[in-house]
DNA sequence: TTTATTTACGGAAACGTTTCCGTTAAAAGG
DNA sequence: CCTTTTAACGGAAACGTTTCCGTAAATAAA
């Protein structure tokens, strides 16, 4: 129960409070002499400013919130990799709340957050066309907020994403160009934006081909979601599946092993995907794979920036895109 | 730029500072009248006390570490779930600090957490057996402390683990039993007692039928990983192979691929793992696999209760061991 | 009616920093 | 030698809460 402060630092070195908060920060108006034997106590006696006080002080907490819908995903894994490490280079901490894809919860997390918790926001939103009332409060109280991959074009924040209407145009034309006559689109939520672009970027690909779209929504619960498809499969008999997040590739290769269906020779998949194992699954899955880790170096290096020149407020409004990679594995084979 | 604070609440109402504080903390002291109208204001306002000044003053955050090696890996995406289960529960918030096994990292944070950052802390070790006077320290400033999944047994602080002796002889018998004759067990760094734990189960399991033990210890790189197991395999010619760590059994599948090493007929693997794609590997991959969510849950779930009877500090020195799951697929297949 | 207790509230200290003001002594300038 | 500047430091306020002391009025007890 030891908790030394600045005060007991003082007191043993015969100096007021002041003039150590000041050597600790390196002022010039302390002498050499003083700064160094005030070092010496404060590593001797493994002296740790209380972050609550400077805080509460400074206004600053060289801490950011990271709010996303949940961590067990290998895309959010790489995420918060990216930002980990300039947070990391940059002395900031980081506070995680997870959302859950629960829109009430997303509120009142950022409610929470517009008082003096943190110095800024990254977020990925839980429900992108909803009321972003708390976000604009958010912006109000003067706190940066950053978005990345599920954004929002209604708030003039700075938001990263990859490109994802492109790549579904991509990953779409692969499948006819492997011969795919009937290709069903596969999403977890229609409110979901970023599911509604790479949708239509789905539906730009089928367009001049004049192949009728199959949309399938699917359920938060994967045992759900798996009855779903799999009764889809057997009705509408596609020949072709695009995946548009990768839980749902993982659920169509169950489903296609409980009734029979082979990959590629019956059912050609492509899913978006950051999957470590796409390569080594049965048979290997071709990927649409977002720069995860990018996208999330990229947004921290953003909200930093509006941290550190807030005055200035340059930059709000800025759309960075980050081009996805096609990987084309075996799922997706032309030749069996 | 608002930030509301309760100071103007109490301007507002023509009340006192004191008066609103008890109010919103739902104190005996104030009337039944008068919360009403504290309550309605602050609600109005959006009010949202300054977590540090009441951090500062209290003493306590009602925000808690957690310390781990990594993130991108599915046991850790887990555990970390069920941390975050029972901390929003609670209402606690979530620091989160990443040590890349990283042995200084792991001590400059546990220093930064010293002094009333968090109101207790979740390790995972970066090396288990070395110098611990960092949480020694930790433990005289009275922060709690608990260890989960890379722990070490000269700390007396409760532990969480799952049962890592049982099921590495469960898996190596379970080789045996499967037919193989050489068997080689795969670890990270010989410095992980986690790792030894197991060798340990490994080693037992072999003794009685004879069979001469196989090392090989593996790199943090994965491409130097790659070439160690490649050089084994052509060397040393084993027939099973023993992956401590998920990330090996990767490896190994991709360097069985490269040089036509076909799993299970020439070698069959096991590994620990909580891959969610294992059953979809080709060929699915037979896995012990740790309750990585039940160890997270209970992790925090003792910590919360340190944190909140610390006065009779009760549990200390406690180990829970959680039951592992051994689930066999084709990887290790006896036919063939 | 007087005294004791309860109810409902206000004032102010305290938490540990940082920083705005001094202030003194020495160095520099004239 | 006197004035001005600079260097090096100390005192105290401020950040927003919580809580320890009051204290006045209302109620209960005597």
């Amino acid at each position: 129960m030891s908790k030394v402060n600045i005060k007991q630092l003082a007191k043993e070195l015969n100096l007021s409070i002041s003039t150590v908060s000041r050597a600790l920060r390196d002022s010039y108006e302390i002498s050499a002499d003083t700064k160094k034997k005030v070092f010496a106590l404060a590593k001797q006696l493994n002296y740790q400013p209380n972050p609550n006080a400077s805080g509460l002080r400074g206004q600053k907490t060289k801490t950011i919130a990271v709010v996303i819908p949940e961590m067990v995903n290998d895309f959010f894994s790489l995420v918060i990799g990216g930002i980990e490490k300039v947070a990391q280079e940059q002395g900031y901490y980081l506070l995680f709340y997870f959302t859950h894809g629960d829109y009430d919860l997303e509120v009142s997390f950022i409610n929470t957050l517009a008082n003096g918790r943190v110095d800024g926001v990254l977020l990925s939103m839980s429900r992108e066309n909803h009321d972003n009332s708390h976000l604009l409060e958010l912006n109000k109280n003067g706190i940066p907020l950053v978005l990345f991959d599920r954004v929002s074009e209604n708030l003039d924040n700075v938001k990263v994403t990859s490109d994802n209407y492109d790549s579904a145009i991509t990953a779409t034309r692969h499948l006819i160009d492997a011969g795919c006559k009937k290709i069903a689109y596969l999403q977890v939520h229609k409110n979901i934006s970023i599911g509604k672009i790479r949708m239509n970027g789905y539906l730009e690909a089928l367009r001049p081909k004049g192949q009728t779209p199959l949309m399938v929504e699917c359920s938060n619960e994967n045992e759900e979601t798996f009855e779903i498809i799999e009764k889809m499969l057997l009705n509408e008999k596609p020949d072709g599946i695009f995946a548009s997040v990768e839980k749902l590739a993982v659920i169509c290769y169950r489903v296609c092993e409980k009734i029979n269906l082979r990959i590629p020779r019956d059912i050609k998949i492509i899913s978006f995907s950051n999957l470590q194992t796409a390569s080594l699954l049965n048979p290997s899955l071709t990927t649409i794979t977002q720069p995860a880790f990018d996208i999330g170096e990229t947004a921290a290096k953003e909200l930093l920036d509006i941290i550190h020149k807030k005055s200035k407020s340059a930059s709000r409004d800025k759309h960075v895109i980050l081009k996805s990679l096609f990987i084309k594995r075996k799922s997706t084979s032309a030749l069996y």
